[in-house]
DNA sequence: CAGCCGACGTA
DNA sequence: CGTACGTCGGCTGG
């Protein structure tokens, strides 16, 4: 090859993608949309690297078309036994060639023939016309073209791993000549085309036969000549040969649309790499595109590679705080290091950085004068900071006592949360790969490496550490500001801002409050439980006769379905399910005593457990600190965690009872729990603009009642319990989703009655099932449902071939608007009621939210101002077509302020 | 000791 | 074969 020789790259798009879909993990590349892009960047990475290290001057891409060819009309059965191709897969095609055409590489398919055949007609034109050839390709078949001025790149591993098979390399691994790689493949076969070879005879045999004849020809000539088993297969599968060797002969003179000349490539654009690779969220590829091929670049000049880990990081002098800071308007980022938990934190290290420069001190060690500067500028709203995790700094500055930070305007975990709901964590280092392609280095621990050279690790390590938290610093500051953009992008920098960046502030102060605990009513009640769990217990081990573990499901399953033959229940993964339920059923079938047993068992063990836990989590301050999970739940709800206090018993009497421990702390007069009725339905109601369900609402009578009425056209008054019932439950399934089936189960009624009530009720809401149909429809097309604020979920499982989990996407994508709307008003209504306190000066405060409910803390004479207050925020947090009625309740426990 | 499963509490 | 969560004990496999 000479320098001036042309050089002609040719790739068979299809097998590389296949090849980079199954090499990378679907589940690492997605957009935020659900698009998987796994073989879209595995095809991007291969063909940088091809382009940067092969310097070709001329370039082509082939795609089959279908699998329809000339090849499946001879032989029905060609590449039979492939299993379907996976949907994932062939959406990411069309990408890919866009992706070429941002690259500006012509890619070319032809009707009734197949890739590598649009290759096969190239690399032979362009060997008459004196190219050097290289080919890329996963199809073994394009061994065949390989020659003195023609490559093949056969991917080892992976898609950038390639093998080079020149004439020599084909003959050394399959002891034939290329020319006659043919005449070899068809007598072993080729499994992934599904053509047979002759049985018993594997490449070595195959290539014996081939050199000592010359070719197929020659050896078919001399067939009967063939002794041994082998020649007989050999004899017998003649046909199956040469059609297989009609079949893998690829066709070299096809009409195409460009000429080799026309392959010449120019070079990729600049703007159209970076709107696709910015559109499939590739950050680190544009720069490796830059970084490698910087040359070839066509259009805008080519933006240098991104200056990563840059940042020059300093130690803070003593003293030195205020100018550092004065020296910087606009957003600064703050990194920390500490233990934080339950509402309560310390701070091991803090970093700050703004462009290019951070800065590095532990709070602990600061001097009077930068303690003073440090406070000033958290409590000053005009200086605006960026965390990742406010909620935990917030903590940590309460612990230190710090001022009440102000100016906090993005939160990093926040923002990943709502440009990707669903995902379970938002580490710093994962947003940090996923929003801006780059490494964020972590500190080697000392276990590492160095632990046995004393003092020298232990400098090591401090600077190590100021290194790490610095250049974490400057990764949240780059980070704020892509998600920033992304979420403008999305119109979601209202909610953003507006919303879940203000109420992680809202919640840091609840958390910090915690609620009061009466720890004496926990024991006392948790006694209780165990007394009468120990007796169940014993009972059960008497009726059984003998001990075993009541709350072990293995256990029970042995007894109940094998040592008493009870009747099966429906299966679990591992058995049969022994569930309330079911132990229910069988006690109604069998009426055995241990059933009984069994129930309250469980009844009461659960209550015991969760008074133990609730015990188990009272501070010292005799309070319970709850963590509110804002980046959790992906319709947009919070979770509690650490405990739970969204999910305190409430149905039962003795549940109940332990609502009782929660009670109003000194200082105060009593506690408030204050909720939205039926938000959900109304939000549905209003959504869907049903007339019927809009007027049930605004007349202001019970709503279930009222929907009863209608659906079985009698009298309000005239509506009877069962019916109550029936429409209570039919009208909160619908925003979940719930089947006739469903509904039969939960009614205890056929299925032909659920479906008539179902009937009854759409001839009367009609529009309610439109929306439902729309929404998920809307969702199929745009991939995402939305809330009234805005608030996006991705559903990728909507256009699943999967059933089961295509309708558990429809369902989750029906429910979303609903859930998340009644969570988008429920925290608008948090903050407004956040607002007013503090305006107003009262000294009444929320603790706890349980989705549709707050729970608060009355200080003396404010009953009437605080409920007028709440209730105000709360009916007015939305515009609804319905109003947002919200009741209220006041008493020494959060039981007794039930209503 | 980590992690899964069944069970069950809430909206 | 109804959405969204968190937590427990039992059990399994390392």
């Amino acid at each position: 090859m000479t320098a001036s020789q042309s050089r002609l790259l040719l790739i068979d798009g299809h097998s590389m993608a296949y090849r980079a879909f199954f090499a990378l993990p679907a589940e690492k590349f997605a957009t935020d949309d659900g698009q998987v892009t796994n073989a879209v960047y595995g095809f991007a990475s291969m063909l940088i690297n091809l382009l940067k290290a092969e310097e070709p001057t001329h370039v082509a891409v082939a795609f089959d078309i279908s699998r329809k060819s000339f090849r499946t009309e001879e032989y029905a059965a060609y590449k039979d036994g492939r299993g379907e191709t996976p949907q994932e897969f062939k959406s990411q095609i069309p990408i890919i060639q866009e992706l070429l055409d941002a690259f500006g590489i012509p890619w070319l398919t032809k009707e009734n023939f197949e890739a590598d055949d649009i290759i096969a007609t190239l690399a032979t034109r362009g060997e008459a016309a004196g190219f050097a050839t290289l080919i890329s390709s996963g199809d073994r078949d394009a061994l065949q073209l390989v020659n003195e001025a023609t490559t093949l790149l056969y991917p080892v591993k992976g898609v950038t791993e390639l093998a080079r098979y020149t004439p020599e390399a084909v003959e050394a691994k399959y002891g034939v000549t290329p020319d006659r790689y043919r005449d070899l493949a068809a007598l072993v076969g080729e499994k992934a085309d599904n053509l047979p070879g002759v049985p018993g005879v594997g490449p070595k045999t195959a290539a014996k036969w081939i050199v000592k004849y010359g070719s197929l020809d020659g050896l078919v000539a001399k067939a009967d000549e063939i002794t041994g088993k082998a020649g007989q297969s050999l004899r017998d599968n003649l046909d199956d040969v040469l059609r297989n060797h009609r079949l893998n002969g690829l066709v070299c003179d096809l009409e195409l649309d460009r000429t080799v000349e026309e392959l010449a490539w120019e070079g990729w654009s600049v703007s159209e790499t970076n709107r696709l690779f910015d559109a499939l969220q590739f950050r680190a590829l544009g720069e490796r595109l830059n970084a490698n091929l910087a040359a070839k670049a066509v259009g805008a000049a080519a933006v240098p590679a991104a200056e990563v880990d840059h940042t020059e990081a300093a130690a803070l002098v003593p003293g030195g705080l205020a100018a550092w800071l004065g020296a910087r308007a606009g957003d600064i980022a703050i990194a920390f290091s500490g233990t934080f938990a339950s509402g309560a934190g310390s701070f091991d290290s803090i970093a700050l950085a703004q462009g290019g420069q951070a800065l590095w001190f532990e709070p602990s060690q600061l001097d009077a004068e930068d303690e003073s500067t440090w406070a000033a500028w958290l409590a000053d709203p005009a200086k605006s900071k960026v965390v990742h995790d406010a909620k935990a700094f917030l903590w940590g500055a309460d612990a230190a006592g710090w001022p009440e930070v102000q100016g906090i305007k993005a939160d990093t975990v926040i923002a990943a949360y709502l440009l990707k709901p669903e995902q379970r964590s938002y580490a710093l280092g994962d947003l940090a790969m996923q929003f801006l392609g780059r490494e964020l280095e972590t500190p080697e621990s000392p276990a590492d490496d160095g632990a046995l050279l004393g003092l020298d690790a232990a400098m090591n390590d401090g600077t190590a550490k100021l290194e790490a938290d610095c250049a974490a610093a400057a990764v949240i500051s780059d980070l704020a500001a892509e998600q920033t953009a992304r979420l403008a992008d999305r119109h979601q920098a209202h909610l953003a801002e507006a919303m879940e960046y203000p109420l992680a502030g809202v919640l840091a102060r609840m958390e910090i409050l915690g609620i009061a605990a009466d720890e004496g009513h926990f024991a006392d009640i948790e006694s209780g439980f165990a007394m009468q769990s120990k007796e169940a217990t014993e009972r059960a081990h008497e009726i059984v006769g003998r001990p075993f573990n009541v709350g072990s499901p293995k256990q029970l399953q042995e007894i109940l379905f094998e040592e008493l033959g009870m009747p099966k229940t429906k299966r679990t993964k591992t058995g049969y399910t022994t569930n309330a339920e079911a132990l229910q059923q069988l006690y109604v079938k069998t009426q055995h005593p241990l059933l009984e047993q069994l129930l309250r068992f469980r009844d009461v063990e659960k209550l015991k457990q969760i008074v133990a836990t609730l015990r188990a989590t009272i501070q010292t301050d005799g309070r319970i600190h709850t963590t509110f999970h804002q980046t959790v739940a992906a319709t947009g709800r919070l979770s509690s965690a650490d405990p739970n206090l969204q999910n305190i018993p409430v149905r039962s009497e003795a549940g109940r009872n332990i609502r009782a421990g929660f009670v109003v702390s000194e200082g105060f007069e009593s506690l408030m729990t204050i909720d939205y009725s039926q938000i959900e339905m109304r939000i549905m109601a209003s959504l869907t603009g049903d007339e019927g369900l809009i007027d049930a609402f605004v007349s202001g009578e019970d709503i279930h009642n009222a929907v009863a009425a209608k659906v079985f056209a009698v009298a309000p008054e005239a509506v009877t319990a069962e019916h109550r019932r029936k429409i209570k439950a039919m009208s909160y399934g619908l925003a979940y989703g719930l089947s006739t089936y469903g509904l039969s189960q939960q009614l205890g009624v056929s299925t032909e009655e659920a479906q008539q009530l179902s009937n009854d009720y759409f001839a009367r809401f009609g529009k309610v099932r439109d929306f439902l149909h729309r929404t998920v429809e809307e969702a199929r097309k745009t991939g995402y449902t939305e809330t009234i604020m805005g608030r996006r979920r991705y559903f990728p499982d909507l256009t699943s071939d999967n059933r089961q989990r295509r309708e558990m996407a429809e369902r989750a994508a029906l429910n979303a608007p609903i859930q998340g709307s009644a969570a988008d008003i429920m925290k608008t209504a948090m903050l407004g009621v956040d607002r007013e306190l503090r305006s107003s000066g009262l000294a009444s405060r929320v603790l706890l939210q349980v989705h549709d409910e707050l729970v608060c803390e009355v200080a003396p004479g404010e009953a009437n101002a605080l409920e007028t207050l709440v209730r105000e925020q709360m009916s007015s947090a939305a515009e609804l077509a319905v109003p947002l009625t919200v009741s209220a309740g006041f008493g020494e426990s959060w039981e007794a302020a039930a209503h």
